[in-house]
RNA sequence: GGGGAUGUAGCUCAAUUGGGAGAGCGCCGGCUUUGCAAGCCGGAGGUUGCCGGUUCGAUCCCGGUCAUCUCCA
């Protein structure tokens, strides 16, 4: 065995918790990992003087992306930008995980094929196997996934030949073939064959792997899910140093649908596809004869750039080696996911952001940089990707706040941990123990959110250890309790809307032009399911038309109302969603019964969607106020728009002044007064792009988009509805300001009637509070409030003045008036009129008035109730007698209990007309305990 | 979506089985000092997040709710 052994390939790599565990393990042997592969070519230089006969050519990565999208397009496939990071309209995912989901409905056989094969080069984000990402050689959360794609198309023959022409040929890859093998499913011969007899390659480099390995999903014949699944067959490379394979190519033959358990429950499908991905990082990394894919050109850079950030040289082998790889690859993860909009949070994908960042700010923090640092690193990335990827530039500044105020939090965070360290340190000190318990590392992590291996270090250096078995076991039942909300769907399964979209090509769109149409009813759904007919009023069920005038909640804006008539039925609308290119209108039926194929006149509620295309405009008003006013980083991060109110989420550092809220407020009702055009138009997004039109990062747009146009101040993708001038806003109100997220601010708007009528709700108010303050005019009203105020305060201060008279003037009375025992005076009275509070310091002033005093006061309450209050001073208190006891005494005859210190104690009862009783009882008791004394 | 925690003066935090809401810093005033830093004395500032329950009595216990922090999905 070589001793350049990959990482991967350590003893104890298996299950996703064991490499887990090892990973930890890792960590704990003080954050070197110490095993041994040096790589035997220099690390400082990326494919200078590569061995010859390594690899036929150095290319880097945007050369190897390039060179791979145009070998598909000379084989017919389109080439289609890449999906986005971060999905907003799957509910399975949190980010695109491979290059075949933006396929998804093509695979299924769902609407229109524009085209039967495709090539993308797609981002793509993973966190299974996070614990990885640094040690091994190959993991990554954030990569680029090349891939070809067939819908019915081109399938084995084609795929297999395309790979090996790519990978082999002297006009590509120029890899030595005889440094490649393949694996194929156990009874796949087909594919078997292809690689035999075909391209030639011999059967010893052809291996036969189980379901588990080679099988997409993996185990799917005997396991599930059910749909549509395959066999596939992966590429191996052989590096000449002797290292561990790496699997460079996965090629998956999507040709069965699977219908329950085994047996023959894999049904071919009609139409077979091609999904196949080529780990971009990886084959960079054999192309540049290296064994790490962090050796690359577009991430040793950034490793580098972690290391001076962190004040900690980058080196392969070196001790922080692993720790600077995995700030690498978090931060280039987290600049592509904030880009998008995706910031930290404390739920789904805005979570993972959280966690990458905070590992990756962990690792900085153990290597000594205890202040913010990853921020620094976001020029660049978007400087190593700035070819694929030349947008991100434009969200640098709004990134690197966010992650900034992510560190910041993170750091305040451990310090109140360190708080909670510090005791549980303590406690197990004095315990005798040395190891913290893994119930307290636990509670530090799920309460704190200190990271195991925080507390781990810190517990070294206590010279002290963690009980790491319970911490994992207190982990896994965490991860029982939390983990019922899962997700609901497989990947690849059917709804009732699919049904329909194979028998029909999608609902026409007619909202602009019009808000009343004649329309065929495609289909009903109720309760989840596809019927022919619905006779059930007053129940929410689904509606699709061939063509409707109703607008599809999307962009922000939401869906109309309106009313459906048919012939003998009716059915209110009350929202409309869109579902690709069907528009599900839900409502509830009012009268008579529907059926798919009858014909009804569809009607939108015009006052509304007047409403909401004030609104809406105005968005477009306060989108380019704010960028005048705050700069072009004040870039949109998302809108709600409904009928006359709207609010604009946008990336901004800091608070907005007041003044500069007058300003955005002033700017966008000085356009509207202005009375400029509103105008839209169709054209491709290449060209809109080129008017300046501004789009939000992350969303998809498709090929051909709308532009709306206000005057000469906003031009903007948008597929909403608008007025066709902005004088129709009429109004526009700022109402609220509010912070978001991180770097993410909040502006609500009113429009039209509703900012008017707001504007009124505002004035009545401050008549009625003028009224009620007896102002004549409101102009008086701030001025009448603070008198008011001064007045208040003196008339507090005088009453308690003339209260605490009374009562010191009443303890004179009866501190003389009080019977001596011995030299003790006893004092026993009925109060009244005066709060519990004013009851105290009766007690007290008796007590301060004499040397020795046993005080018992009751008085009625709240007409039904007793308090009771009994004091002793301080010798009376040494000789033994409790206050507590006294009036526990007094309060047992009216109904009730107390207690309190032995000075002072207090009681209650619910019998006011024993009182008296009640004070004589204790005034016995004080007699007795006295005597005794 | 589920779990853990926190919420008390402008800020940071106290308050011994439930029994009188406090400290430090900051703020205001006075004194000391040539002035500043500082020191001394005094003062203002509280619906203990909100709502409800248990109790004679709740900052404390219980339920709900909101907000913040945090873990998991």
């Amino acid at each position: 065995m070589s001793s350049l052994k990959a990482p991967e390939n350590r003893p104890g790599a298996g299950s996703a918790l064991e490499s887990r565990r090892r990973d930890c393990h890792v960590f704990a042997d003080g954050l070197i990992d110490k095993s041994p592969r040096p790589p035997s070519w220099s690390s400082g230089t990326t494919g200078a003087g590569l061995p010859p006969g390594m690899v036929a050519e150095f290319m880097n990565a945007d050369e190897l992306r390039e060179a791979y999208l145009s070998f598909f397009e000379s084989k017919g496939c389109v080439r289609r930008p890449t999906d986005v990071l971060v999905p907003k309209d799957d509910p399975t995912i949190l980010f695109t995980p491979a290059g075949m989901n933006q396929f998804k409905n093509q695979f299924l056989g769902l609407g229109p094929l524009e085209f039967t094969r495709a090539t993308t080069c797609q981002k793509c984000l993973r966190t299974g196997d996070i614990g990885n990402v640094g040690v091994t050689a190959y993991h990554h959360t954030f990569f680029e996934m090349l891939g070809n794609f067939s819908f019915g198309d081109y399938f084995k023959r084609e795929a297999i030949h395309w790979a090996w022409e790519f990978l082999t040929s002297a006009k590509w890859l120029k890899l030595d073939p005889e440094r490649l093998s393949v694996t194929v499913y156990l009874d796949d011969d087909e594919a078997a064959n292809i690689w035999h007899k075909e391209v030639g390659l011999p059967l010893e480099r052809i291996s036969r792997e189980d379901e588990h390995e080679n099988f997409w999903p993996a185990a799917a014949p005997s396991q599930g899910p059910d749909g549509v699944c395959g066999p596939c067959s992966e590429i191996y490379y052989h590096p000449p140093s002797g290292g561990k394979k790496v699997e460079i190519w996965n090629l998956v033959f999507t040709q069965f649908n699977r219908v329950g358990d085994p047996p023959n429950n894999l049904r071919p499908l009609p139409k077979k596809n091609i999904d196949t991905g080529m780990g971009l990082e990886r084959t960079a990394s054999v192309l540049q004869g290296h064994e790490s894919n962090f050796e690359i050109d577009s991430l040793r850079p950034l490793c580098m750039a972690a290391g001076e950030t962190v004040g900690a040289k980058y080196e392969f082998s070196a001790p922080q080696g692993r720790a600077l790889r995995r700030i690498a690859d978090h931060v280039r993860a987290c600049t592509f996911a904030m880009h998008e909009g995706c910031v930290p949070s404390n739920s789904r994908e805005g979570y993972v952001v959280k966690l990458l960042l905070r590992r990756a700010f962990m690792e900085g923090y153990l290597l000594g940089r205890q202040e913010p640092f990853l921020y620094q690193l976001v020029p660049t990335v978007a400087d190593l990707m700035k070819k694929p990827y030349p947008e991100l530039r434009e969200t640098i500044e709004s990134v690197q706040t966010g992650i900034r105020e992510e560190e910041r939090q993170f750091l305040s965070t451990i310090d109140q941990g360190l708080q909670r360290f510090k005791k549980i340190v303590e406690q197990t000190r004095s315990a005798g123990s040395n190891s913290l318990s893994g119930d307290d590392v636990f509670d530090l992590h799920q309460t704190y959110g200190f990271l195991v291996e925080i507390t781990e270090t810190l517990a070294t250096r206590e010279q002290l250890t963690v009980d790491r078995e319970r911490f994992e076991q207190r982990m896994e039942e965490h991860h029982a309790v939390s983990g019922r909300g899962a997700f609901a769907d497989s990947v690849m399964s059917e709804g009732p809307l699919d049904a329909l979209r194979k028998s029909s090509g999608g609902t026409v769109f007619v909202g602009y032009e019009q808000t009343e149409s004649q329309s065929v009813v495609l289909g009903v759904i109720a309760d989840k399911a596809l019927v022919d007919s619905y006779s059930r009023t007053g129940v929410s069920i689904g509606l699709v038309l061939d063509e409707t005038p109703f607008y599809g909640e999307s962009g922000g804006q939401v869906g109309d109302t309106g009313a459906i008539i048919g012939k003998d039925f009716e059915f209110a609308v009350q929202d409309v969603q869109k579902d690709g290119d069907l528009f599900v209108h839900i409502g509830q039926l009012t009268r008579g019964k529907i059926s798919t194929g009858a014909e009804v006149t569809a009607k939108v509620d015009v006052e509304r969607r007047a409403a909401i295309r004030r609104a809406h405009s105005a968005t477009h008003l306060l989108h380019a106020a704010l960028r005048e006013t705050l700069g072009e980083n004040a870039t949109q991060r998302g809108s709600k728009v409904e009928a006359d109110q709207l609010r604009f989420d946008f990336a901004h550092p800091k608070g907005l002044a007041p003044e500069e809220l007058l300003k955005i407020e002033d700017s966008i009702n000085r356009r509207i007064s202005e009375g400029a055009v509103v105008s839209t138009q169709l054209m491709p997004i290449g060209e809109a792009r080129k008017l300046g039109a501004m789009a939000l990062f992350g969303e998809k747009y498709p090929d051909n988009v709308r532009v709306v146009r206000m005057g000469d101040f906003s031009t903007e993708l948008c597929g909403g509805t608008h007025l066709t001038n902005t004088g129709q806003v009429g109004l526009c109100r700022v109402v609220k300001d509010e912070l978001v997220s991180a770097g993410v601010r909040r502006i609500s708007c009113l429009t039209g009637p509703r900012a008017l009528g707001r504007l009124r709700e505002l004035e009545a108010l401050l008549k009625e509070s003028a009224a009620l303050a007896k102002a004549a005019v409101v102009e008086e009203l701030p001025r009448k409030v603070a008198q008011l105020q001064d007045e208040l305060r003196q008339a507090k201060r005088e009453l308690s003045k003339y209260t605490r008279q009374s009562l010191v003037q009443l303890a004179d009375k009866l501190v003389a008036e009080a019977p001596l025992i011995g030299s003790t005076r006893l004092i026993v009275h009925r109060a009244e009129g005066i709060s519990r509070e004013a009851l105290k310091e009766l007690v007290d002033h008796c007590r301060a008035k004499s040397d020795s005093a046993a005080v018992l006061v009751g008085m009625a309450v709240e007409d039904d109730k007793v308090a009771l209050i009994a004091g002793l001073t301080k010798d009376l208190v040494a000789k033994g007698i409790k206050a507590s006891d006294i009036v526990k005494a007094a309060a047992k005859v009216a109904g009730g209990g107390g207690g309190g210190r032995p000075d002072l104690a207090e009681a209650g009862g619910r019998f006011p007309e024993k009182l008296d009783e009640a004070l004589e009882t204790g005034a016995a008791a004080l007699r007795a305990a006295m005597g005794e004394g």
